[in-house]
DNA sequence: CATTAGCACTCTTTCCCCAAGAGTGCTAAA
DNA sequence: TTTAGCACTCTTGGGGAAAGAGTGCTAATG
């Protein structure tokens, strides 16, 4: 697509596209001649945005408005005009100062980052957990609860704390409790919690019935837990943003989106597909599955935990937005806070 | 205050409160004669306003403007004339159907709470987490993660489990985490999480020099975890309710107060000034301490967790209210919270 | 003496119209 | 290929004017 286009037309869209994301003003052919000097009459320019407009990278909501960029325009930009942006030494030591003034575990570490992501882009910003099922087994505590409510500690190999109440069916004595407790760490340390229930069954298979008992519960335990662990699990923050940008101004449309945000297993369910993708993505508009952010975009980054487990950060604005800027933002945050992730194992 | 006004006027100012409460609209005296058949003239109704406001229960914005209820007289509404609401057997089933459903934990307890306050009062709802310095200790759980940072579970006999990141400042060997554990659990089990400092002092003073060491580490763990828990821990749900109240549909004025609700730590703040009261509180505009809230009400309830732990759960939204039916509301859920936290025992 | 009808007055809201302004597309000339 | 010129379109903003809602006051009424 990037071939029919000439040098000055690329310059030309550019402008608009800065101009555009700057002002949030539709960018008229007046504009673009008076304020940038490209030594070309209003006419001239005209006739490129048409060409411009027929290739679908702008579009005009009436016959006598500026030119707004398309969520195509975007995308075009993004691809093929956008130079790689880098933040600032001043930024990026304040980020790092603030992510290592203090560490008490993965909860504050994930909402220090949401609170950071949010502050520096000035958009809405989100955090996935990571998943927990490539993540290592070390350890678990049983404790009982009452009659058949237990609570189970995972800890696994890369920090990894995880609570979770767990109803038996029957009731469990402290001692057989911890007759579980010490299988699981006698004879599963050092498997991903994703292969644990594979390791039991087959131990299941092999063994002698006297611990088939056992086992099961064993399994009921892990079924239990992982089932849940799969829940939706994120933090928002910073969703006032929006309402601070030009085109979410009517409430009535503005309403509809933080309702959708509100939502956090649709929410989560979008952002976990961009968990295996190394590099930034970037949804456009129109580009997301989901109708209720068709005026937002949603850059995203993947960040690494442990064994290849991963969970996701990203912001939501306006499609109106400084891609160049937000995605070296959120790039460098997904980094700060793998390194972060990385002094607790 | 109640004394000065005659059961007329105080009628009146029930119409003009419902009406208000109903339509957002300022209410006239032709609205109460028409709709409402006291068969009083307006002119008489005009008087009877006139005292109304001269008692500073309403108000109007402008000459022509019919009269819409003050604080004060949401406050007086509350105190003198709100007959006690309850909620329908059909509603009061199907939230009990709803708590039941599932039950993983404090923090799915929690969330859960959250989000049926939200979507059966139309409101922002807030929920804060349980303080623990009155939880009773009964086990501990440290997990040696890098050189100097140690994961600690704390649990509870409530069903309390916290993880806590902790820096020990010197290199720790899993054994002598170890013997620390052990002396939690044999010594500190039963007491207080917010005694639990004084007795390790007294044991450290009682005791010979040999152990000396051990006890301080476990002061350290101690203070770190508590000095930590102590932030503020919350849930909000359902902030988009608010742009469905007419009187916030400027968004400038919204954005402050969404803005607002952001900042955990103050919210927290003012949520837990009402966890020792055992009943129902109502904070009517500006009654509430915080400036950003003043064109709101705040409805709390505190929850009770173990021996004398409670947290509080609570509804923002235009002081323009149901102030009956959220009432019954925050009330019920607060019960249902704390009856669902008992099982955790 | 409480109540009411009547009336003048105030203030907001809404609608309409018109002018200004911004920007386009087309045509013809350079 | 570029540009100047011009007609045309559509939005935006302002200025009334009229409508409407509601009040407060006064004088009359039972």
């Amino acid at each position: 697509m990037d071939k029919q286009l000439t040098d000055r037309q690329k310059r030309i869209f550019s402008i608009i596209l800065d101009s555009y994301v700057e002002t949030a003003e539709p960018v008229g052919s007046r504009t673009i001649a008076k304020k940038y000097h490209l030594d070309l009459s209003q006419a001239t320019i005209r006739n490129e945005m048409s060409e411009l407009e027929e290739a679908g990278l702008i579009t005009h909501r009436h016959t006598s408005a500026g030119r707004v960029p398309t969520d195509l325009g975007y995308r075009f930009f993004i691809n093929y005009l956008l130079q790689h942006e880098t933040i600032s030494q001043e930024l990026a030591g304040s980020i790092s100062r603030e992510f290592r003034k203090e560490m008490e575990g993965l909860d504050d570490l994930l909402e220090k980052t949401t609170r950071i992501l949010s502050a520096v882009t000035e958009q809405a910003s989100i955090v996935i957990y990571p998943e927990m099922k490539d993540l290592i087994f070390s350890q678990i505590g049983l404790h009982r609860l009452s009659g058949t409510h237990v609570m189970a500690v995972w800890m696994g190999a890369s920090g990894l704390v995880h609570n979770q109440m767990i109803d038996m069916r029957e009731d469990v004595s402290e001692d057989t409790l911890r007759k579980i407790a010490h299988f699981f760490n006698q004879e599963l340390s050092g498997v991903a919690f994703g292969d644990m229930k594979d390791e039991i069954l087959r131990r299941l298979s092999e063994r002698k019935d006297s611990l088939a008992h056992l086992y099961r519960q064993a399994l009921q335990i892990t079924e239990d837990s992982l089932k849940k662990i799969q829940a939706a699990r994120l933090r928002l923050e910073g969703a006032f943003h929006i309402l601070e940008k030009p085109e979410f101004q009517d409430v009535a449309k503005t309403r509809l989106l933080l309702q959708a945000l509100d939502q956090k297993d649709k929410l989560c369910h979008l952002l976990r597909e961009d968990a295996n993708d190394a590099g930034i993505r970037v949804h456009i508009g129109r580009e997301n599955q989901w109708q209720e952010i068709w005026d937002c975009s949603l850059i995203t980054a993947a960040y690494q935990w442990g064994e290849g487990s991963s969970g996701v950060i990203g912001i939501l604005g306006p499609s109106r937005m400084r891609y160049g800027m937000a995605m070296a933002l959120v790039s460098h945050i997904s980094k700060e806070l793998s390194l972060m992730l990385g002094k607790y194992r």
